[in-house]
DNA sequence: TTGTTTTACTTAACAGTGTTAACTAAGTTT
DNA sequence: AAACTTAGTTAACACTGTTAAGTAAAACAA
């Protein structure tokens, strides 16, 4: 048994080497622009070795993408040593918005790429285990803050949808290089303005200072 | 002269129908779903015609997205007629929102597709007048409402971001499919309530009720 | 050991993409 | 009538994701 055990083995070391091929690729040039080809390339495996370890292109991609959420997550960590919730929502943004700077095009694929529409709409359930983990860390905060008196949303949910979005909103703008109709210099600098804003609004709105 | 005019005017005409066919076809499969040849067939010109009127296809993505910002510009028209600021700006969050939402294809083009980074990064600084004003009625109102009394920002440039991030982000990740991870069944709702959220927060922090 | 089947991979090809060079057939000018 | 300009075409290049068919080695069965 320990020879079939090796073929295993193989198979997934072939696996992992696609995979972090199309990695590497795919935070240099991004998504789009890597050909199963260069991933081919790169692993010195003819084009098509990859479709007997992948689907197709968006197998790749949704793998990466279920990949992105376990590191965001892992980096979410340090936030269960935070004791006052709004502190913990503060430092969950810093948090989010330097993995999304850091990681432009992972972060690219887990939140604004299109590509895989059967990914992200045909997918079972467990696929989103990880993006639901993130979302619930963010909305239990939430209804803790306001458990803490706080804020006092409507709705937990919506109130967190709207954070949530609010940093997204910001980073994807930038990324995505609209801001040039913004009239500050370094457009850096407005994305973390901007995001000072937004926590003295919460700030703001807090019961409690 | 009226020879060299009428030729004048059977270019432009071409001109035009090419950005017409292009812009149903973006609308309806999306920028990278439509090729040039798909144009092409579309006006029944061989696609190499398409090149005498455009440099390439991001000079084409690059005439659509001025039009956007313009069609944009013209249904925000109507709030000259709101005198008081903050309800300007809640009027005006309203009229984005239904923009996107009616024209989720061209707002893609608009805000959100990478495309052309050629268009997006090195162009001059007049392709982004109608961007600008855009941007500048937003930050004119927000200033207005700072005036009026209503809230009571560092920065209006930083605050304007902040709310355009907040809106841009609702509506980028509900067309973008990532509103999944939100128990709320329908997902149109989310960004209802998410806005209505928002308007919440930005009343909060106003003195003036 | 021989013959058969399975496994892991490759080559060749299809139908599509953006884009360019070379060509043609009119219309305009001299 | 000859030369030039304009507006459009055909054919091709180098690329894309993906599939069908073929190959050579390894594993298994007799």
């Amino acid at each position: 048994m320990t020879i079939v055990n090796r073929k295993r083995k193989e198979r997934e070391d072939l696996y992992h080497k696609i995979l972090e091929a199309a990695r590497g690729l795919f935070l240099e040039k991004g998504y789009v622009h890597t050909s199963i080809r260069n991933i081919a390339e790169k692993i010195e495996y003819s084009p098509t070795t990859i479709y007997l370890y992948f689907k197709d292109k968006d197998a790749i991609f949704h793998a990466l993408h279920q990949d992105g959420f376990a590191i965001m997550n892992s980096k979410m960590m340090v936030l269960q040593y935070v004791g006052d919730p709004f502190e913990r929502l503060k430092a969950m943004g810093k948090i989010y918005m330097n993995f999304a700077m850091e990681n432009q095009e992972l972060y690219d694929l887990m939140f604004i790429q299109r590509a895989p529409i059967n990914v992200l709409e045909n997918t079972n359930e467990e696929d989103w285990a990880e993006g639901q983990t993130s979302f619930g860390m963010l909305r239990l905060t939430v209804e803790q803050c306001m458990e803490a008196g706080y804020f006092n949303f409507d709705e937990a949910e919506a109130a967190s949808f709207m954070i949530w979005s609010s940093m997204h909103g910001m980073i994807s703008l930038y990324t995505r290089h609209r801001c040039r109709v913004i009239s500050e210099v370094n457009k850096d600098v407005i994305v973390e303005k901007g995001f000072a804003q937004l926590t003295k609004v919460l700030e703001l709105i807090s019961a409690r200072k």
